[in-house]
This record gives structure tokens, sequence and C-alpha cells, in this order.
DNA sequence: AGCGCCGATTGTAACGATACAGCAACGGTC
DNA sequence: GACCGTTGCTGTATCGTTACAATCGGCGCT
């Protein structure tokens, strides 16, 4: 078996100097149109793999690639429509740098070593726990940090909406179509540690917290009170279809605020199997905006958030702390989007719930 | 500003060889807990952020990390919900054997250096053009290759069902419920070259294009003969919807087929608008089985390939290589899954059209 | 002819770690 | 007490590039 030839190997065959090598296949504008050709002729023939990415690596001393650490264990990610989102538009703004995407996942299982080990020049933070080890690790690393949502680190940028405000939102639209009586669908708010799932949940409750904090607080301003929270399982379609269920049987509120479209979507698939008409028996308002959002039956009214833009924000940040400047931090705007399953309370609701005044 | 400390300088500083501050970090094992101790603390106190990956790669030959090339622009990955669960599955199992994954464009508008630069090990082809020009640069990189579904290159182990025999599970499905007019939605098939985002539904487009050959083949078998053929302008739900919007006027066909769930849920969201009741005047049969196929309304029957199931496959098949070991090819089902968008075909219709006998 | 300039090319010294072989000290065994 | 296997540590060579400064012709100008 022959060895695997190196540049340097590359530059005696062809007679010249490693430098002339290296020229030739990193700035074609510094080599004569001759040399590089004949170089680039005998690399080939020698069966040259092309500069090693390791070697070029260490001595440049970046490696033009970002790491993105994901919850826990990585097939939520996958899972979170969101998530996939967000990922969307980090990599796209990334690839457009000619920076290159590292999925790593926060591990919880092997031997710690994936942050310590990953070849990048920077991380972004995705969602994760304050207190994963993972994120101890990432700091170890002195690279420039970037964080979506959570962990909230000091000097590092974080992207993020402001959940609170963005769920008030909401909750006006409903008032405003007369609503005054409530459900609120969340998740993970009573999950215990011990299950594997929620340790990964538990990163995105602090959010999912605020969502239900804002909701119900523009609420009480606006003199209502009666709010049903109801708590599913884990973050998907059929927990939140499960969530509400029971409730749906006898429904003693008009309209429902999820804090998460995928479990909007739930919802209206419990709502279905209810024979519960939406809207005209029950408005119901997600979270986020996923693309499947648009394309429910009816579509989902729900609060935008443009997950794609944040990737792109996030990339932004971290691009900029690379070139050396100071990230400037953009508001992140969030906005109702009102779509077919909200509308003014119906008429034999409203009698029964006269108005505040 | 200080200079970043290295492994060299905090052995000096611990008084210790550079190997044993390198075993303190590595292999705990080969070291005693005392020295370790020691030289953990004088690297924390000088700032020392741990070995430097590139260096390491370099000496030790390797990045333990697998990247995957997504079809031409970012985007379109990140949007098709059947390269989600695959890209889910592959990583998922690279994580487990300690890999971490490494996304990449296959360009289109860079400098073409991605492929050349990326550190990693071995690629995984997503569904990518034959003739991309991507694809000749990963070969030239000389390492282990594995390919989802295209391109087929020689010595390249491929993960990917038979299309054409899954798709005929369809077809006999189908037939078996006494349907003998049917359509086929897919899309691609009319694509031109100019339009950029046909770039990247080239290369998924013999997938699609032995699904309807599949299909109509196996009627054509029992005798029928009557499909339209409809193609969308690209693989989303809205342009599925696009597609039969206008043939479900006044149909005429009693079911669909469609080479993507994502298609079929569109054609599911035209029927729902047209008032055309699935199933019980129309069927609808998809092909993936992504997670949203069995939440939509009704939900959808459909060719599953379990794609979480084949990226865990291309992952083995990369470890394999990587491991020296022969990559064994194992079969990939795929079944046919019937839910609720399917059934017999309604009696008026029947009548219409007379069985073959 | 002499001068300066520019683009192409070269030599050398890192970049920062790890593999490998070797060595000293230490107990336990006969 | 000689022998031997472990354990814990050391020295050095090397992984394959690219940065940097220096060099070398050739060519247009005066």
């Amino acid at each position: 078996m022959t060895q695997r030839p190196t540049l340097q190997s590359v530059a005696k065959a062809a007679g010249v100097s490693p430098m002339t090598v290296s020229n030739a296949f990193n700035r074609p504008d510094q080599c004569s149109a001759g040399t590089r050709e004949k170089v680039l002729k005998i690399a080939r023939e020698l069966g040259y793999a092309g500069p090693d990415p390791a070697a070029r690596s260490l001595r440049r001393g970046r490696t033009d690639t970002v790491g993105v650490l994901l919850t826990e264990r990585l097939p939520y990610a996958f899972t979170d429509l969101g998530m996939v989102a967000f990922l969307h538009g980090l990599a796209t703004a990334l690839a457009d740098a000619g920076q290159a995407l590292l999925l790593l996942p926060a591990e919880g299982n092997a031997e710690h070593a994936h942050v310590r080990n990953a070849l990048v020049d920077a991380f972004v933070l995705a969602s994760l726990l304050p207190d994963d080890p993972a994120v101890a690790d990432v700091i170890e690393r002195r690279l420039p940090i970037v964080s979506w949502g959570e962990p909230r680190l000091p000097g590092v940028p974080r992207i993020g909406i402001d959940n609170a405000r963005a769920a008030a939102k909401a909750a006006r639209h409903l008032v405003g179509l007369g609503h005054r009586r409530f459900a609120v669908v969340t998740f993970g708010a009573t999950a215990d540690i011990d299950d594997e799932h929620t340790l990964a949940v538990r990163g995105v409750h602090r959010a999912m917290a605020e969502r239900v904090d804002g909701f119900t607080r523009e609420l009480r301003a606006a003199g209502v009170t009666d709010v049903a929270v109801l708590d599913a399982t884990k973050n998907a379609r059929a927990a939140g279809a499960q969530a509400v269920a029971a409730a749906l049987e006898n429904p003693e509120f008009t309209a429902v605020f999820a804090v998460t479209d995928v479990l909007a979507l739930g919802v209206l698939d419990a709502a279905a199997r209810a024979a519960v008409a939406v809207p005209a028996q029950l408005s119901v308002v997600g979270f986020d905006d996923v693309a499947a959002a648009s394309s429910s039956v009816p579509p989902l009214t729900t609060v935008s958030q443009s997950l794609f833009e944040q990737g792109g924000l996030a990339a932004r940040a971290v691009l900029d702390q690379l070139a050396g400047r100071e990230p400037k931090a953009r508001p992140i705007r969030s906005e109702l989007v009102v779509r077919g399953s909200t509308s003014a309370v119906p008429e034999s609701q409203a009698r029964r719930t006269p108005r505040v005044r």
C-alpha cells in the first residue's frame, strides 16, 4: 500500500517549492497559469487529494466552521419544527459567509469529549439548560459564543424575543374578540427531573413559563382571571391533543392559547375529534409560526417569531465576533399573525359570561 | 494581550513533560491522580483552553467528524421533512459512535472550497445530482463515501429503497380497494434547468420518476391504464394542492397517488377546499411516512420508507468503512401503512367504471 | 546602460499536539 | 537478593501545511 502523498511530495515531483504547490491550490492569482497547471497535473497523477484540512487549520488557526450545540439528545432537536427552522436560517447565513455548520449533541451519554474536540471557531448554544455541563465545556474553550433563547450568560450575545410581551399580543387579540374564559396549554411545567426527555425540556422551560406569564398577566390587566392551565407531557402534537382532550368534553373556555404551534396543532386535532368547531366554538392561538401552522385546518392564528430570521441573526452575531466586531444587538420583532383559528366569541357563550366593564 | 497558552507552556509551568499534560487531559488512567490534578489546576490558572483540536486532528490523522453534503442550496434540505428525518437518524447514530456531523452545502455560489476544506473523515451524499460538481470534489478527497438515494457511484455503498417496488405496493392497495381511475402527483418532471430551485430538484428527480413508473406499471399489470399525471412545481404542500385543484373541480379519478407525503398533504388541503370528502369520495396515498403524515386529517395512508432508519444505516455504512470493515448491505424495507385516507371506491363511482375482468 | 518595480517563486520556521520507545522506581515472588 | 511486570512519566520526532520575508528575473523608463 502506498503512502498518501503530501504537498511536499508533490512539490518535489513537480520540481517546485511547497509554497508554489500551496499557491496553485489556494491562490490561483499568485501563480502563473503555466506552473499552476503543471502542478495540478502532477498532483492528479500522484493521486494527491489536496491540502490536508487538518494541517491547514492548524497552521491558519481557524477552521471556518461554527458549532451548534443542541439540546441534550439530538433527537429532540430534529423533532422540534421550531428548532429546525432556526437551524435552517443559521445554516443558510453561515453558508453564505463560507462557514460550515457542525452539529454537536450536548451529549448525555458519551465521555464528555465532544465539545472539547470540536473543530470550530465559535459556538452557538441552541436552547440549552443554563446548568448543562456542556455549557461549561463550551465556556472553557474560550471561543466566541452566541446563545439562542437559553442560556443567558454574561458577556454572551443572546438572540431571542421577549416571550412575555409576545404572548401578551395573543391575549390582547383574544380579549378584543370578546373572549373571557381561557385555557393555556404549556408543557414541562410539572416535569420531573428523572425522566430523560425532561432534561431536554428544562432548557426551554423558562421560555414557556414566560409565555404563560405574559399571557395571563395581560389577561389580568384586562380584568380577566378565568384561565385554566393545562400541562402537556411534552412538546408534541399528540401530547397537545391529549392535554385538552378531557377539557373539551365540556369546555369551560372559549379560547385556547398554546405556548407552541406544535401543541396548538394538537389542540386542533383534539377539537376535530371532539366535534368542537374551530373557530366557531373555540378559538385557538399558537406560538412560533412554523411552516405547518399556515397549512393546518383551519390555518392557525399564531405569534410569529421568525425563527428563520433568528438563525440568520445568530449567524451574524457569530460572524461579527469572529471578525473582531462588536456584535450589534438588533431587536427581534414578534407579531401576531391572525389566520383562521380565531374568531369572535360565540353568541351563546358571550351571554353566559357577561363582559366585564 | 497575552498569548494563548499551549500545552507546552502548561507543561513547563507545571514542571512536567508535555506528554504528561496530554495524558492528564485525555487519558486519566495513564496518569496518577495527584499529577493530574496538579496539571489541571495549573492549566486553569494559565487560562489554558485544552488541547487544540486542529493540532490533535493533524497528529492523530482523524477528526471524528462526518460531513453530509446537502442538495445545492441548504434551504431546500431543511424544508424537506423527509430530509430532516434522514438527518435525524444519521446524526443520532453518529453521535452514539462519538462522531459529530458537519453540514455542507453543495454550494452553488461560493468559491468551490467547502468540500475541499471540510474537516471530516468521511462523506455522506444526501440526494445529490450525479453531475453536481461537488460530487467530483468529494471523490477527489479520497475519503470513505456513502450515498443516500442519489448519486449512484461505482464502489460507493448506497442507502436507498427500491422506489418502483415500493410504489407498486400503493398501486396494489388501491386496485384491491376497487379503484380503476387514478391520478399521480409528482414534481420536477417537466422542470427547466434555468430555474435555481430546479437544480436542487433534479437530484431527487430520478427517485420520483421511479415511483411514478413503479406505480403505473403495477396498474398496467392489473389491466388499468386510466392514469392522469399531474406535475407540481416543487415538493411543497401548497404546490401539491395547486397541482390537483383544477382536476378536483370535476374529478376523473377516485384515487390519487402522490410521490411524496408533502404533496399528498397538499392534496388533502385541496380536497378539503373543494369539499371532496377523503376517503369517502377520494382516496389519497402518499410516500415517505413523515411524522406529519400520521396527524393529518384524515391520517395519511402512505408508503413508509423509514427515513430515520435509513439515516442510521448510512451512519453504520460510514462507520464500517472508517473501521476498515466492508460495509454490509442491508436491505431496506418499505411497507404500505394503511391509515385513514383510503377506502373502497364509492358505489356511485364503481358503477360508472365497470371492473375489468 | 542603469534603475526601479512588480509578479512569480523560494526556504525556512513555525502551528500545537500525540505516538512511540524508553526509563526509573516500586512491589511482589521465588 | 535477583528477577520481573507494572505504573508513571519523559524526550523527541513528526503530522502537513502556510506565513513571512527574501530572492530572482524580466521589463519599461529615463
